[in-house]
DNA sequence: CTAATTAACTAGCGAACGCTATTAAATTAC
DNA sequence: GTAATTTAATAGCGTTCGCTAGTTAATTAG
């Protein structure tokens, strides 16, 4: 039997990758990917460039391993929030409630890493721009697949329209984000997220979207 | 009488600073504040360096005005809704609706200049960030301040929490916005916008709002 | 011990950053 | 015309950017 704590052969490694990952982490989420330079991240994790450089291969690699690591962790909240709840509605009045307090707990980093990372950028991080909308439709996309299942279960009227409810409650969320990043408190987010969940459709008896739900008002 | 086409001393301007302005917009609306750099600038006015900082000082004055240059140009939809509409409601629905045309129009730019421009961003431009975070407050208060006279007027009830409304709304625009950078069509973003609608709240006739409305459902 | 291996740091690359001292050009005043 | 005035372009400042070649340190294999 192989001794499972057998060290590789060279210089043991000084810089721990989880930790340091977590680092970049909150300062890629602190300022965005253009507002975080190597120095600043080199000069957190406590090691010079060529050890991020050996460890993540590039900034570019580092800040997509660190969205990854966010959406383990402070955004799993909604992976978990649409697979955990009974109804879709529950579902998404947690996902609201949630955000609220991932967004504005403690002093910084506030909002979404996701919502305020790099949304416009310059055209040599494209890439990176396209990568976070890439996450953000896969977000919406995760929502509307739980409001399918509703309307299948009946909890949702046939006529919904899934696709625009999963993306008028990420628009919220996004909204969120953003004004808790501009400081705004936590119970006037409460406030807005308990104005939202309003929105959703009542459904008749007979499974039809009741039918002035949502429509465009008259003018 | 002085003739008011008297031409100043020296050498003529090249630099039209209307049209160069315009130009500095476009670029600060697509790549954001940090995203756009003074080469590119200086290229797509068609001037050097020097043209461009005896007209407007620093990098970060020339954002300043092609901010307010948007908010009394392309951002100026929502002031007029809410000047214009007879009632909150239309001012509102008004609000999403040309938000959904002036986000989705053409291309690039997709989005708000005022959401999307430098929301996470280095700690070397806090300034520009915070000034951005005191532009968007300003366009809540103003919704919030309608929906005051709303109260007054007995369009909303008494018991309204206008701040907690306005903010929703606020937060519902800048979701579209994000959506609308990241690639969602107009068709789509209405959609989102007529759900938003949806939470509007039914006020009695004794102008109070109505009990179950804007209240956290029961989990 | 020596050799091999792996990862750390020193030092600095070329390029781009925001910005400007200096000089040349274009105009009016006299 | 010459002088004064104003703006434009040339050229490049010092700094920071993301990143890396070359060297030193720390460990295992034999």
């Amino acid at each position: 039997m192989k001794n499972v704590k057998t060290r590789p052969r060279g210089r043991p490694r000084a810089l721990d990758k989880d930790e340091a990952l977590e680092t970049a982490l909150q300062l890629f989420w602190r300022h965005g990917y253009e507002g975080t330079s190597i120095a600043e991240l080199t000069a957190a994790m406590g090691v010079t460039p060529p050890s991020l450089y050996t460890t993540f291969g590039s900034k570019e690699r580092l800040y997509q391993e660190a969205l990854d690591r966010y959406g383990a962790s402070y955004g799993s909240f909604a992976a978990r929030a649409l697979a955990e709840e009974p109804t879709a509605l529950q579902a998404v009045a947690r996902i609201l409630r949630e955000a609220v307090a991932v967004y504005s707990e403690g002093p910084e980093p506030r909002g979404c890493m996701l919502t305020t990372g790099a949304v416009a950028c310059g055209v040599e991080h494209r890439d990176v721009s396209a990568d976070l909308a890439k996450r953000r439709r896969a977000a919406i996309a995760a929502i509307k697949e739980r409001f399918d299942r509703a309307v299948r279960e009946g909890e949702l009227g046939r006529s919904t329209d899934t696709g625009a409810l999963a993306a008028y409650f990420a628009a919220v969320v996004q909204g969120l984000a953003i004004q808790a990043h501009d400081g705004v408190a936590a119970e006037a987010l409460e406030a807005m997220a308990n104005i939202a969940l309003c929105a959703w459709p009542k459904t008749s008896r007979d499974g039809t979207t009741r039918p002035a739900s949502h429509r465009p008002r008259s003018k």
